[in-house]
DNA sequence: CGAAATAGGACTAAAATAGTCCACTATTGA
DNA sequence: TCAATAGTGGACTATTTTAGTCCTATTTCG
């Protein structure tokens, strides 16, 4: 796995959405129902994205929230640390952490040079990376084709999931 | 976050123990004994490395564990595929995976990009690495110093955690 | 045979995550 | 000034994932 929460991954797609909206702000429902996703989530998204400096909150009628500046200025990284605290690996390849099983375990250093590997290709990412790619890649491929991403989610879903 | 699951790292552990052991074969209660970790949690490791061909077992009496290969011949992404499934860190990046908000997503392709840089540098680390990068790399500094491990570890207990 | 191991899987417990809700504060405009 | 709109902060619940345990085969060797 090494998985992003969904939280996340819906944070980016909110950010995404914020960065092409054009509006000078968008409010917290307006971008629920332009993504699809639950509006208290989208709150609770933009509020953490706030307090972590990524989007600027303005209260009141017409308010809303904008992006604190360019989308180029923002990495991948910067939004996996607002969302989900700082990437590290494991516990010991965090700055202040330490495991039970340090006498006897021998792995410890080498997942730092994992981690930092990591940190960089995060950081490499821009918002405006994000939003450019789009679709470019297609997600399935059959006999080397692209297939519509549409298609394939029915059958997906008509099979239970 | 973006974190390896426990689990993973105790799998680590046991392999690398498993490769610096110099015996033709080890028991899943020797390395529980050897590594600290519970002897359950051993077995189920050792279980699912052998479902993924990383380790070969032998049953009956003197039976045990053994690398299927040499140690530089395992990658991280073999150890992380054996234990919690194929490396994807958002739902859509996997191969077959699709999700609710993809008529509104404007993100999902670029984050392939990522997953394959991620992946990259977990294919360029082998156990051999992990186990020659001990203590290489001390996780711990102080004005630039490292600090023994042990002992950080007994200031952050203490404070009860 | 019987002791020592692994194999497979069911099961429980604990922790992290996701998602919801509410009372409150700030701003704007009629 | 008052009502409507929008964000703030935090508590709370539900769900899902992860971790860990246990039990019953099966295999092998002496």
């Amino acid at each position: 796995m090494l998985r992003l929460s969904k939280l996340t991954d819906y944070g980016t797609v909110v950010l995404a959405r914020l960065a092409a909206s054009g509006n000078p702000v968008s409010s917290a429902s307006g971008l629920a129902a332009a993504t699809g996703i639950a509006s208290p989530t989208v709150s609770k998204l933009l509020k953490l994205l706030s307090k972590a400096g990524l989007v600027v909150s303005t209260r009141g009628t017409n308010g809303g929230y904008r992006l604190s500046r360019d989308a180029a200025e923002i990495s991948a990284a910067a939004i996996i640390d607002a969302l989900e605290g700082p990437v590290s690996i494991t516990e010991c390849s965090g700055e202040d952490s330490c495991c039970d099983y340090q006498s006897t375990c021998a792995v410890g250093g080498a997942w730092q040079r994992i981690n930092t590997a990591i940190r960089g290709a995060l950081d490499d990412i821009s918002l405006a990376d994000l939003l450019n790619n789009t679709r470019l890649n297609p997600a399935f491929r059959f006999a080397g084709v692209p297939v519509a991403i549409d298609r394939a989610c029915i059958q997906k879903k008509s099979r239970g999931h």
